[in-house]
RNA sequence: GCCCCGUUCGUCUAGAGGCCUAGGACAUCAGGUUUUCAUCCUGAAGAUCAGGGGUUCGAAUCCCCUACGGGGUACCA
């Protein structure tokens, strides 16, 4: 049975980086017909801030990607907050501390960064807490069993540490990097229970929850790699290598521009969503942006993430959830990191965006139509007809607006180049001509328009852009929109003949 | 510093020893279509496959070194 979990902390808004590993796990699991699970991580409460959880939840559910188990949806294998499993997890570090596999200390900080400021004078190879350096540390090793009783019935403060054996080597089965093999002496004797809030720290808690909630792999960022070593150790030591996950280690995303992890701070200096939903920090109240708000399809955005990493081989891009749970494959998933391209997702949504139906489209346009103050009611049919002849020209449905404008309001200005370009003498002469036999037309689909407009040209022995850019110039403002017989025929004859009337009297 | 992972057009990437004079997409530029703009179509430019050594008849692909990038190095996850 594959099971796969989600693993987040509640530290704030979920970014970008945490969605694509979330589908990533999504996409393997439902391929396999597995289970796909929420765990919350929140081992760290200094960190913890308020409506992260909610946060986390809502984003999948706009995504449409459900999960089957969670603190939110419940599940056999609950319950699905580290916070509310602390009594699981005393038992594993107790018997680690019984075999002798693990140890107390009680090295206050300042003892800690006392050692790491020796270690450093002496240009010492590394810095770390490992069996190097902890007999000349405070802790189960170097005291007494009844100084260690005394200390612990007395109360004191105290951490565990694994106790790493030097001189092994580590191997580490990543499905997507292979082999990776560490010597343990590199690695340091990690605390594995916290004095402060007398919780496990995450690689504990993270290999009894994979252990108990039956995970078979485990999908996540590259930047546990180096801890993965420590997560084998760990298997090993509890006697659990039968069902220890395979591992699979995703590049990260990176910065657009320069270099480094892409973080939260990108987007809003890059003027690019780095969230999925909007966030504002209940602490400073800043708000940043989320795809969401921006106005992408949470299609697009699964296929933008998607394919940030992984492909299928073939020059397809354009991937539906359904398609990418049946094409995602891990040995597929590309190992270096990869940058968000803001142009290409543009495209991304542009292509989601034609291939909606004109019937949502005009649900999501009405908002920002509203907006607008002064705009005539159009029927429902005329506001359709007008979305199917721009929707071709945008990228978003926000930016429907400014290529339709003109078909609810009359320009008051015109622009400058065109006019100099293409208003001649002679225009206002034409131009009143043609809106004198407009008025006279009782048939004002675009169709007849089409024809009127051709034999106007034709009959009086004019050409086609010396009519029908100025004409343009009328109705529209600029050189821009579609077919001016589509544009006629929705505005109607009276506001068109007027919007003529009232450019030639102006310009 | 030390450890781990990576490195193909500006960006995302194809590439599993000969199919590579390295393919596609976005962006860019040019031409065509169009009454305008956009779409669309065609084309161009753009990567000496990070550099250097090997291995091989043959390397973008395998090995080594160097450089660069990323990650890690907390009682954070």
């Amino acid at each position: 049975m594959i099971r796969v979990r989600f693993a987040p902390s509640p530290t704030g808004p979920l970014h970008i980086g945490g969605v694509r590993t979330a589908l990533y796990n999504y996409f393997f699991a439902k391929q396999n017909g597995g289970d796909f699970v929420l765990r919350i991580e929140d081992t760290d409460s200094s960190r913890f801030v308020p409506g992260s959880e909610e946060y986390i939840i809502e984003s999948f559910k706009w995504l449409g990607i459900k999960f089957d188990e969670g603190p939110h949806v419940g599940g056999n294998y609950g319950p699905y907050r580290q916070s509310e499993r602390r009594e699981i997890y005393r038992k594993y570090v107790d018997e680690l501390l019984a075999k002798g596999l693990a140890y107390y200390a009680f090295d206050t900080p300042e003892e800690l960064d006392a050692m790491r400021a020796r270690l450093e004078a002496e240009k010492a190879p590394s810095l770390q807490y490992d069996s190097s350096t902890r007999l000349a540390m405070r802790n189960s090793l170097t005291m007494s069993r009844d100084e260690v009783k005394f200390r612990l019935d007395g109360g004191e403060q105290y951490v565990v540490r694994i106790k790493i054996e030097p001189n092994q080597t580590v191997v580490v089965n990543d499905l997507i990097r292979g082999e990776v093999a560490v010597n343990s002496s590199l690695l340091d004797d990690k605390v594995l229970w916290k004095s402060v809030d007398g919780l496990p720290t995450y690689h504990l808690a993270n290999i009894v929850d994979d252990r108990k909630m039956k995970i078979s792999h485990v999908i996540r960022g590259e930047e546990w790699l180096p801890s993965a070593p420590l997560h084998v150790l760990l298997y090993h030591y509890l006697g659990w290598e039968d069902t220890m996950p395979k591992f699979a280690h995703l590049p990260l995303l990176l910065k657009p521009d320069g270099n480094g992890k892409l973080s939260k701070r990108d987007g809003d200096r890059l003027g690019f969503p780095v969230f999925p939903l909007e966030w504002t920090d209940p602490k400073t109240l800043e708000t940043s942006c989320g795809f969401r708000e921006m106005g992408y399809f949470s299609e697009a955005v699964i296929n933008i993430l998607a394919l940030l990493g992984w492909n299928d081989g073939t020059e397809q891009e354009i991937f539906s959830i359904n398609e990418l749970i049946e094409k995602f494959s891990l040995d597929r998933v590309s190992k270096h990191g990869a940058k968000f391209d803001v142009q290409k997702s543009a495209w991304f949504n542009h292509q989601y965006l034609l291939k909606s139906s004109t019937e949502m489209l005009t649900d999501l346009f009405t908002p920002f139509m509203h907006a607008n103050a002064a705009v005539p009611i159009f029927e429902r049919k005329t506001l359709e007809k007008i979305i199917d002849l721009v929707k071709e020209r945008v990228n978003f449905v926000h930016e429907i607006w400014g290529q339709s404008h003109f078909f609810f309001i009359a320009p008051t200005i015109y622009d400058e180049t065109v006019v100099k370009k293409r208003w001649t003498p002679e225009t206002p002469d034409i131009l009143t001509k043609f809106a004198d036999l407009l008025e006279k037309e009782s048939d004002f689909s675009s169709e007849n328009l089409e024809k009127i407009t051709t034999d106007f040209i034709k009959t009086n022995n004019y050409n086609m852009g010396q009519v029908m850019n100025c004409l343009r110039l009328c109705l529209v403002g600029a050189a821009m929109g579609p077919h001016l017989n589509d544009i006629m025929a929705i505005i109607g004859k009276n506001e068109t003949v007027q919007r003529i009337r009232t450019a030639v009297s102006t310009i």
